[in-house]
Order: structure tokens, then sequence, then C-alpha cells
DNA sequence: ACCGAAGATTTGATCGTTCAAACTTTGAGG
DNA sequence: CCTCAAAGTTTGAACGATCAAATCTTCGGT
């Protein structure tokens, strides 16, 4: 096998120019019938392919979008979202025969640098971002340099929820866990608690209000009740067994429990069966495998969804280029995912009849759950 | 801001012409010091970075590392260690200054389909891969066609360990294992059991094997005695639980045991805390998130020290390209990385004093482990 | 049958870099 | 002061594709 055959070898082969083989891969409707199967079968027979990085060098575009990955370190129970995100990114991709590369950064002034040098090296064509914070140094630098980039999270606190340099998709918290307080208050409850993280962050402050406005709509409650059904946590799992521990013992008579995460709802869980209430329901958010595995209801980001919305900010309902940053369009410039309900036994006021364990997740729910 | 500048322009600007430039970046040692310090600040002042895919069209190497991310719905609780094994290899990527790029494929003929299309377009010049099996029809491409990879997982069964032309990296999981049982061992336990996947998996076999023999010489058990203490189940919590279950109900007398995996482990805890045991000693293998959150003993794989090894062999100990495929090296050909055994709450006999929770886990134990 | 415009195809230039070979400078040795 | 090899630098070509403009075909209208 001598080289690998290139555009030359094709024309030649096919008895046409260059250009015209050119074409029929990149703009076949200008080619003529014939003279398009021609080339095809030649194509075919030499086994061509288009050489990457020439194509790159020449459009100046790279079909590739850079998304950094957080060190391994910082990389909890909750961290595999963004790891299901980036799956679910990578097949987007595939789809729009886009590439996914990765790179590391300790911090945002390397990341800043990296997106630099990926830019310039005409690496990439654009960047999603994920752990979006209020007044996210690399979004504003990233707009200013008008590269293109979708984040993943709101830019929280900033004004410019709609301003068209910014993109973003993320998923619509507040219904989520309004959701599932519906959900419980539907099966009856009505002392359903409230377990977040410190007030503060933008996403858990929006997961609140979720539970605050299906309360507040269904029975009514004033702010002091809400209040005293709310108890708060750092994200992890001893730290909310502790929280439940002080709720149950400080004489709350909770009958049910919505949480910011699986995380925090896997120690509440454990708290709760501590005190003996086997059956007590408990509510997670993002549907980690975790939360499978232990049979723990949660609300579903629909990560597939999510990067699904960024391809299309990127590059259009159906484009297969990435779009120039700021350029106008009538769509929004996001995408807010209405998040999905996974019910499993942790929710349900009776245990599922079968295998007459009394903890719940016993057995693989697959097959058992309830989308919503 | 008209263009980005190029050779021509940092030569222009530094007196010297295009090629001295390039060597500047690519081999400084052929350049007199005065000029290239001459053209080193032309680069600064102008903030030249090289044209990624130019260089890659001319050197037809691409810096680049494929991996094939699998599909989202296939994630489990132990998915995640390939999501770590992917953050590390990006950081080692990052260190010799290459970039992983990420593809899906639904199966083998896709991926290898992937490959072609990847090698062919120049797009990577290495390609990891992780899941191996018995016979993995994709190494046996890959090692016809003398495209340089590595495999995360021995290629089982196949004679060819040592084979030059199949380059791998392992965690020793016997190794493993076999410290979690002395471990045990060395608190006093005798009647420690094993929970292991159905027989016939290569990493399953091997893991098994590091309790059998690290039980067999201490104590001296005969084959029959080691299979009584012995139970499998699919992997997953919900049939760990149940295979506990039966155990326990069974009469076997254990006082500890040993898991293939975080998720059996994690089943067979509910089991035995189920069973009215709080402090029976469980140790899982991977140390996933999950075991960290929960305080389960576990194994730790090292995922650093295998992303190194992957790239030692994949580019030698300090090379900054990829070896071609086959290239002769006293090196050995593989790596096996020796696990760290990482010592939670779940396998103490006395819980900790402090919070007197009773069941494990019930506070982050980072700065509790003990890793040995 | 001829014209012209639209359609189809070809030609020459170019993207930014590195390779290979040619050329120039340096410096030790006689 | 000259020679010659080694060290340093420059020049022309090439990597494989696409763009822009030029050329050649086709075909309806008169």
């Amino acid at each position: 096998m001598a080289q690998l055959p290139t555009v030359d070898d094709v024309a030649q082969r096919a008895g046409v120019s260059r250009q015209t083989v050119s074409n029929v891969l990149n703009s076949p409707a200008i080619v003529r019938d014939a003279t398009r199967l021609r080339v095809e079968s030649a194509i075919a027979e030499l086994g061509y392919r288009p050489h990457a990085s020439a194509r790159r060098l020449r459009t100046q575009l790279s079909s590739t979008i850079g998304v950094r990955l957080d060190p391994l370190s910082k990389n909890g129970i909750s961290g595999s979202v963004l790891d299901r995100y980036l799956h679910a990114l990578t097949e987007q991709a595939d789809a729009r025969s886009m590439r996914i590369m990765l790179f590391t950064a300790a911090d945002d002034d390397e990341e800043i640098g990296h997106y630099e040098r990926l830019r310039d090296g005409a690496d990439v064509d654009a960047f999603v971002l994920t752990g979006t914070r209020y007044d996210d140094p690399r979004i504003e630098w990233l707009a200013r340099q008008r590269v293109p980039f979708v984040a993943f999270g709101r830019p929280w606190g900033a004004e410019h929820l709609d301003d068209p340099d910014r993109l973003w998709v993320d998923v619509d918290g507040q219904a989520g866990v309004r959701m599932a307080t519906e959900h419980l208050l539907g099966r009856g409850h009505r002392r359903i608690g409230y377990l977040g993280w410190p007030a503060g962050s933008g996403t858990g402050d929006d997961r609140r209000r979720g539970w605050e406005t299906a309360m507040a709509s269904a029975l009514g409650l004033t702010a002091r009740e809400l209040a005293e059904l709310t108890t708060v946590a750092d994200e992890g799992v001893p730290g909310a067994r502790r929280a439940i521990e002080e709720l149950l013992t400080g004489g709350t008579d909770l009958e049910a429990l919505v949480c910011a995460s699986d995380s925090l709802a896997l120690g509440a869980m454990m708290a709760v069966r501590e005190a003996g209430l086997p059956h007590f329901p408990v509510f997670g958010f993002d549907n980690t495998p975790v939360a499978q595995a232990v049979g723990l209801s949660s609300v579903d980001q629909r990560l597939a969804d999510v990067a699904a919305g960024t391809f299309e900010l990127l590059m259009g309902a159906t484009g297969r280029r990435v779009l120039p940053h700021g350029s106008e369009s009538d769509d929004p410039r996001h995408r807010l995912i209405t998040p999905q309900l996974v019910v499993r036994r942790s929710s349900h006021l009776e245990p599922v009849e079968e295998a007459g364990g009394t903890m719940p997740g016993d057995h693989e729910s697959t097959d058992k759950e309830q989308r919503t």
C-alpha cells in the first residue's frame, strides 16, 4: 500500500478535475448526476477519505469543539452529571460530524490560556463551558473575543439572560423540583420538607423556588411555615445526613423530603432510615447512577436534550458548521430544558410488593421506573 | 485586528527567515542563542501561535489521541471508572502537549469504521481502547493495520500477553483484592467471604484469585472451604443484595466480605445492615465516588498512574510524539499498576468514635481515610 | 441556426507550516 | 592568511484540500 489516495487520484480515476471531486463532497447539488456517480464510485474503489487537516487549513475551520474537563480530584457523586453531559455531547457531535476535544485547566486563567491557544491554532471552532458561575471571567473573555461558545448553566445573576452574546442551555431546576413536590402532594403528603444547599448559589436557589411555589400554591403556606420545613447542607452525603438528623430530632414532623441533589438525598435517606422510617419518601435531583442503583427517586436532567440544545445554539437547527459569534438569528439565544421525574421506590408510600425488603432500592428498578 | 500572525510575520519582525522561526519552535538547539532570543521576543510581541492544522498537514501528525466513549445509556455506578480514566488521560495529554479526541460507536464494526476514518483523515496518531474483551476484534484490526494503540485492560485469554504488537496497561486486580483480604485477616477476621461476578470474565476471575491466594496461604483452606465462602451476582446493587441475603440466611457464618466492585459492595452493605450487622466489614473495588460518599472501603485503581503508563507506552518515557506501531524497544510492552487500599469505616471493627452513628459513612471521611 | 444565460467543469492561487537541499558564516588548524 | 568542515541560515517545494475566477456545455428562445 503506497500512499493514501488524494483528491487528485480520485479525479484522475474518474476522469474529472480535483475541484469536481471536491464539489461532489461538499456541494453535491451543483454536480451533474452522471459525473457525481462516476466520482462517487471512484471514491469507493480507491477508499478515498478527505484529509481532515488539509481541509482545515484551507477552510480555517476545525469542525471541533473544545470542552474543559475538571481535574480528576474534584469529581464527587454528582460530578458524573458533567461526564454524562460529555457523553451526550459526543453523540450529538457525531451526528453533526463534529468532534469533541478535551483539555484540562486548574483555574480560570489557565483555562482562558487554553482558549486562546486553541482558538489561534484553529484547533477548535467553539467551546462548551460547564460549571459557570456568577460573573464568570471565562464567559466575559469569550464574549469579548467573539469566540463562539455555549454555556451549560445560566449566567446566574448577570442581567444578560437574553444577551445575544451569551448563549446558554440549562435545565429548569425549578420546574423539576416543583414536579417532584407536586408528585408528593398528589400522593397525599402535606409536611414535605426541602433539603438544599446554603443560599447564594443560583442553581440551588432556583431549585428551592420550585418547592416553595408548589407548597405555597397547594397549601398556602406562609414564608415562616416554609422556613420551618427547610434545612440546608453543603453538597455531600454526610452533611446531609447530619442536617436531617437534626431536623428530625428537632421535632419537625416531616412526611417526605425533596432534595437539591442525589448526594443530599442519599444522606437524607440514610438519616430517615436510621430514624426508623423505612418508607419515608425522598426525592433527589440529577438522576445519577447511584440514584438508580439504590432506587432513589430523582429528577432527570435529560442530558441528551441539553446536548442537542447546545448544538442547536452553536450550529443552528441543521447546520453543519458553527455559526459566527453573535450572528443574528430569530431563535432565542438559549434553551431551557424541562427535566423529567423518575419515580422509584424511595418515594412510594408502600413498598412495591414482591421481594419483601424494607429498604428501598433492593432491586434494579429499570423496568419499575415510572417517568412522567 | 487584521489577521492572525504567521511565521512569516514573525520572521520579518525578527529579521530572519521563516525556517529559522520554525527551528526556534521545533529544534531550538540548532539556532544560535542571539537569533533565538530575537525570534522569541518577536513571537511574544506579536502573540504568534503556530497554526495547528498547517503543522499537521505538513508533518502528517495530529498530536491527538482518539478515545471511544460508550453511549450514555450503559453507564452504571462503575462506569465512572472509565470517566475518571478519561480525566486522567486528559491531564497526562496536556502535560505532553497532546490532545484527546472523542467519538462514539454503537458496536465494534462502527468503532472500527471510526478508526479507519480518523486514521485516514490524519485526525489522530493513536487510539486508547477501553473495555477490551477476549479476542477483541478491535485489537486485531489495529494490530493488523499497524495503527499505534494501547489497551486499558489485558487482552484476556489471548496468549499474547507479551506480544510486542499489543500494548496494554492494566490494574493488578488480584493484588488489590489480596491486599484487601490481608487487611481483614490482619484485623483478626477468619470467615472472610468473597462476592464476585459469574466466572468467565478475565477481570473477575483475576480479582477472585487475589482473595483465594490470601485465604489459602493464611488459613490453608481447601478449595471446598473456599467455595463455601463465595457467591456470585451480576454487576449491580440489587443482585448483590439478594446474593448476600441468601448467603446469610443459608447459614454461612461470615465475618467480613470482599467484593469485586463497589456496586456489589454497596448491595452487600445493604444486605448485612438489614440483617442487623451494623459493623460487618465490607470491601469494594474501584473506589468510585459512591464508595467515598457512603464510607465504603475500596481498592483504588490509581487511574493517574494508569494514564501515565498509557502515555509511556505510546510515546516513550519522555517522547513528544507517538512511537510507530511495533517499534522495537527495551521496555516491556505493558504496565501493570498495583492498586491502593482505601480503608474507610465500612471495614473497621469498631465504629470510629465521634458522631455516634451506627451506619458507616455518616461523615465524609476524606481526612479519616487511610491509604496503604 | 444563432445567441446568451445558466449550468457544469476546470485552472491557478492559496491556506501556514515543515522538509530537503542549497547557501553562508564561523572558527580551528596549518 | 588560507582552507575546510561544522554550524547556522535561507530558499524553493510540498503537504491536500478549497476558493475564486476562467472556461467550456447545455439548452431555451427567436
